[in-house]
Order: C-alpha cells, then sequence, then structure tokens
RNA sequence: GCGCCCAUGGCUCAGCUGGAUAGAGCGACGGUUUGCGGAACCGUAGGUCGCAGGUUCGAGUCCUGCUGGGCGCACCA
C-alpha cells in the first residue's frame, strides 16, 4: 500500500521539477508513514523537511509546491494537507480502501503474501537442543520464536530451509550413556553411588527401565567399556525421539535434522581445520590447536583440538557453518539461548577468518523465560532433574496459550510467563481475546445463514455501503497486514504479529457492540459481512503465522 | 575487570529505518445488553520514558558516561 503512495508522490516531485519549482539533487528518498493520529490523514511525508536544506527554503514552501502537484495528479486522493512544521498530510479515496480490501479477501489464505525476500535462500537453525534430556521451557520459547519466524519468511517471499543440530558428539554423550548404565545396575539391584555431575533426571531411569525390558541383565556382569557405546546410543534415540516427538506436538517441523557425528564421518572438520591452517589463521601451543580468532575482534584465541586430541564443538561448528554456506544459503540465522552470546564474536570471528562476508550471519539470542506459578519462580536445572518440561507446560496451557505467551513479547526481553495466569480463560488472556474475535465472526456468518442470507465469497457485493469511519478504521488495518509481515520478516521480529492482531481485533471487537451487522438492510448486511469475512481472514493467517489456531467456535 | 541484553504509569509490556499531544492490557474506580457470542464494549484516574551530557529543525528512539537488574567471560556443549 505505502509503495503505491510512494509511487504518487514520487510522480508529484518529478513534475515540481519539470515545472522548474525544485532542483531535486540528488533525488531525496521518500519516506512514507502512517500519522499517529488517524485524524490527521492515512499516511503522512517529510520529503518536504529532508529537502529543505538542498532547496535552501522553508519546508512549508516547498510542501505548499509538492502538496499542489499531488492534488492535480492522482484521483486516489481525498485531500493533501500540510501540518506542523513541514508534514504533508494525505487523505486517500474511499474507493482506494475499497479497491484494495476487494482484493485481499480475494487473496484468501494467501492474504499477506509478499515477494519482498525474492526467494534468497534463507537458513533458520534452532533449539538445537544436546540430546541429554527432555526439552525445558527456555528451549519452547525458541521453538515458538523459530517456527513463527520460519512461517513469517516465506510468507514474506524467502526461500527458507529450517534446520536443528543435532550435539551427538562430546563427552555429554559419554555421561548420558554413563549415567544410564549406573541407573540400569542400580534398577537391577546393585547399590550405585551416582555421581554428582551425571544426569539425574528421572527421565534416565525410564529410559534404563525399557533397556531392562528389552535385554534383561545381559549388560550386568560385563565391563563398562562394552556397556557404554549400547547405552549412549540408546539414551541418545530415545532422547532425540522424545524431542522430535514434543516438537510435533507443539507444531514445530524441521525441514532438516543435522547431525554432528556426520560432520566426522565425512572428514569435514578435518578439512575445515587444514583449511584454516593454510591461511595461517592456526597455530599450536601447550599441546593444544588454536584458532587466532583475537585477530577478527574476539577476546581470545579459541582452542580447536585438545591436547588430548579431541575437538571442541567450537571446532566442528566451524565446519557446520562451512557448510551451510556451501548450500548455498545467503542468510544464515541461528537462535540461541541468551547464555550464550559469548559465543557470538567467536563465530563471527571464524566467517571472517574464511573470508566469508559475516553479514550473511545472524545469530537472534533468546533471553531467558522464567516460570511462575502464582508468582513464585520455578528454578531450572537439567543435571539436577528438576525443571519444568515443554512437555508438561503445553499438556498444562495448552499449545495455543504457550505458543502466544513465548511470541506475544520482543524476543530479547526476559519473559516471565506464569503458569496461573496463562491458564485462565479470561480477558487477562490476549490469546483468547483475539480466538473469541475470530469465533465471533464465524457464529455471525452462522447466524447470517440461518437468516437466509446468501453468502459467498466470490459474489460481487456494493462495498460503497460502508460509510461508517470506524469501518475505514478497520479497514486500514486489515490493509496493514502485508506491511507488518514484512516488517516481521526484515527485523525479525515476532512479536510484532501478536501487537498487531490485537489492536485488530479490539476494533472489531469496539464496532460490533456498536453497529449491527445482521439487519434488514440485505445490501448493507453483505457489505459488512464482506468486511468482517476480512478481518475472519486477517486473524486467521496471523494466527497462522504463529502456529495458532483460530477456532470457529470456543 | 571485560563483554552482551534490559530499564517507559501500581503490575506486564508496545512504541515500526529519530518525527507532530508517549500507547495497550491487567489492577483501581464508574458505567453499558427485552436483538448478530458479556470470553465483549464505553469512560475516569495514573508517566520528569533510570540519571547526566551530546548529535539534530526534531530524541523514548542515535552517541558518550554513570546507576540499577539479568546473563556470560572453559582445552563444556
Amino acid at each position: 500500500m505505502k509503495t503505491a503512495i510512494k509511487i504518487i508522490i514520487h510522480d508529484a516531485l518529478e513534475n515540481a521539477r519539470q515545472a522548474g519549482e525544485l532542483e531535486l539533487s540528488p533525488f531525496p528518498e521518500i519516506v512514507v508513514e502512517k500519522p499517529k493520529d488517524e485524524k490527521m490523514g492515512d499516511f503522512s511525508t517529510n520529503v518536504a523537511m529532508t529537502l529543505a536544506r538542498s532547496e535552501r527554503k522553508n519546508p512549508k514552501v516547498i510542501a505548499e509546491s509538492v502538496a499542489r502537484y499531488l492534488k492535480n495528479g492522482s484521483n486516489d486522493l481525498s485531500q493533501v494537507e500540510i501540518a506542523g512544521p513541514g508534514f504533508i498530510n494525505l487523505k486517500m479515496s474511499n474507493e482506494f480502501f475499497l479497491q484494495r480490501l476487494r482484493s485481499a479477501v480475494k487473496q484468501g489464505d494467501d492474504f499477506g503474501q509478499t515477494d519482498v525476500g525474492q526467494g534468497t535462500k534463507v537458513m533458520i537453525e534452532f533449539v538445537s537442543a544436546n540430546p541429554t534430556g527432555p526439552l525445558h521451557v527456555g528451549h519452547g520459547r525458541g521453538a515458538a520464536v523459530g517456527d513463527a519466524l520460519g512461517r513469517i519468511l516465506k510468507k514474506a517471499g524467502y526461500d527458507l530451509s529450517t534446520e536443528y543440530y543435532i550435539n551427538d558428539v562430546g563427552n555429554q554423550m559419554n555421561f548420558l550413556g554413563r549415567s544410564t548404565w549406573l541407573r540400569y545396575r542400580e534398577l537391577l539391584g546393585e547399590v550405585i553411588e551416582f555421581p554428582a555431575d551425571h544426569y539425574r533426571g528421572e527421565y534416565i531411569k525410564d529410559i534404563a527401565n525399557e533397556i531392562i525390558e528389552q535385554k534383561r541383565d545381559e549388560f550386568l556382569n560385563l565391563p563398562e567399556e562394552e556397556c557404554i557405546p549400547f547405552f549412549r546410543k540408546y539414551a541418545t534415540d530415545n532422547i532425540l525421539q522424545g524431542i522430535q516427538k514434543d516438537l510435533a506436538e507443539f507444531r514445530v517441523t524441521f525441514d532438516n535434522w543435522f547431525s554432528e557425528q556426520s560432520l566426522y564421518d565425512d572428514n569435514s572438520v578435518e578439512k575445515a581445520i587444514e583449511w584454516l591452517k593454510g591461511k595461517g589463521h592456526i597455530y599450536e601451543k601447550d599441546g593444544a590447536v588454536w584458532l587466532k580468532s583475537s585477530a577478527f575482534n574476539d577476546d581470545k584465541d579459541r582452542v580447536l583440538v585438545k591436547k588430548t586430541g579431541e575437538k571442541t564443538y567450537f571446532c566442528s561448528d566451524i565446519a557446520y557453518h562451512q557448510n551451510k554456506i556451501n548450500r548455498g544459503f545467503k542468510k544464515i540465522i541461528n537462535l540461541m539461548g541468551a547464555d550464550h552470546h559469548g559465543y557470538v564474536p567467536r563465530m563471527e570471528a571464524v566467517l571472517q577468518a574464511m573470508g566469508y562476508d559475516n553479514k550473511i550471519f545472524k545469530i537472534l539470542l533468546i533471553q531467558f523465560v522464567s516460570l511462575l506459578r502464582a508468582g513464585e519462580k520455578i528454578s531450572m536445572s537439567t543435571r539436577a532433574g528438576e525443571f519444568e518440561t515443554l512437555r508438561d507446560v503445553v499438556s498444562e496451557v495448552g499449545v495455543d496459550v504457550a505458543r502466544y505467551y513465548f511470541l506475544m513479547r520482543s524476543s530479547d526481553t526476559h519473559l516471565d510467563f506464569d503458569l496461573e495466569l496463562a491458564k485462565q480463560e479470561t480477558s487477562e488472556n490476549p490469546v483468547f481475546y483475539i480466538q473469541y474475535a475470530h469465533a465471533r465472526i464465524c457464529s455471525i456468518f452462522r447466524t447470517a445463514e440461518e437468516k437466509g442470507v446468501v453468502w459467498d465469497r466470490s459474489n460481487e457485493v456494493d462495498l460503497s455501503l460502508l460509510v461508517e469511519e470506524e469501518e475505514f478504521g478497520i479497514i486500514r488495518a486489515v490493509l496493514a497486514f502485508p506491511e507488518i509481515v514484512e516488517k516481521s520478516a526484515r527485523a525479525l521480529e515476532v512479536h510484532r504479529i501478536s501487537h498487531y492482531l490485537l489492536d485488530m481485533v479490539s476494533r472489531f471487537h469496539g464496532y460490533y457492540s456498536r453497529h449491527r451487522v445482521i439487519s434488514d438492510d440485505k445490501a448493507l448486511t453483505l457489505a459488512r459481512l464482506f468486511l468482517l469475512d476480512a478481518i475472519r481472514i486477517t486473524i486467521r493467517n496471523g494466527f497462522e503465522l504463529m502456529g495458532i489456531s483460530s477456532p470457529e467456535k470456543m
């Protein structure tokens, strides 16, 4: 919509130049925005103010000149006004909006789709929790945000792939195997002193029990070295399946699950090290192999190969990101918990060292979630085994509510998630407020049908009967949807969608309480139903981006 | 000590690439329906945008310093 306005302004400026009223060197960037107060107009531009310097004229004089050419230039404009220090406020004709409303409804499920992404290949990696235990609430926030971002980027025309990186290598995996093995022996009657640094969660016992059911006491008298590989693999697979299941129930799926181990299997890690060595970015010290990351804005150098010969997590991550780039992604987005923020400069240093433009790489830090129950904090720690799992939270409040809570706030602020509040099906809970609007609209359509109103989305409706100021407020809000999607995609901010929906829906509720939709006036009824249909489509498409359902009844 | 994030009405938060009188929701107080879903609507009270400078025609928004809170600073992942 704003693009259309920009063209109109551009033409007016061009005409002013040809008439010799403006110099326009250089030609200004045209910024169109919405005035805060709708009464001031539908759109405004500050070109006159930005031009003041280069034209050496008072902004008001410039504005008057531009306004004159605007008025003569387009019949989509119903009013052009100059306000304040030189803002040019534009009011559009009703027909301008109604035309666009028609095409929005025609688009249906596709309404909101744009091509700002121009098919750019984007990869977004998220969750990537170690398969050493079930997902907790913090992972849930990452999952919801990553998934929703993916949906938004697709809607904005990007060619998107999602990926989960499985850290199936390293010491933690041995700890996991050993923890399971110890519980196995314990359950078979041995007295075990369970080490504090092992995984103590109940889920380990569940896995051990499963193994007992299948293998009986087969492993009981075997030496540790012969047992661990089996326990390690069994526990990992089991936990990973659990994670996949939890995510699927949370409506989060991935295009690809990428195994860290596979980077070792095909020698990618070795090759990455060799490559960096060839570039002179690597040295040996104290028996370990280091990357000179400090040469690229990291605070210190980092170890790639420990003196034990093992490679660090960071080392395989280098190979992984090289792999991503080689797959042709032009934009690589990683979601991480905010506690990993120290990792950012390190990773950017590597990409620079490898000669890539580090702008293609973007790490989004997701701040912590504090889980509360009636104001009381619940603590989380995987090792200690006392945490609220995503599964528990979802089964308590439901997928819609959980996703909404994770997505309603900017992800760079801490989130307080109060289970008691989330459960309440009252006005405290914005997700129900929005869903209620959708259900209410559906109910109105049901009533209309009962009353014999014949309605079909494809029918021609006389929209000129929509004349109320409130109706146009709603129409403007509906038509802003594609821009909201576009901005969310550009800024990688999901919460804008939820704030937008809330605003639009409250306009609807207000409108509904003051105006009858279904009346004896058949033509007006149809026009208003058309508007409600547009709102319904927008709610549905907006919630679809958030992965939240739009029920027809509640 | 170094680094990242945050700071906006009693509470939880918006505020779009700086723009015109700072907005919601909850809570408080008061009101609204013999009609389409009251899980709704309308109104009132409540803010020196943490503090101090700076840039700008213009700063909640950008820069610097400070204060307060969260999180990091491994040959863990």
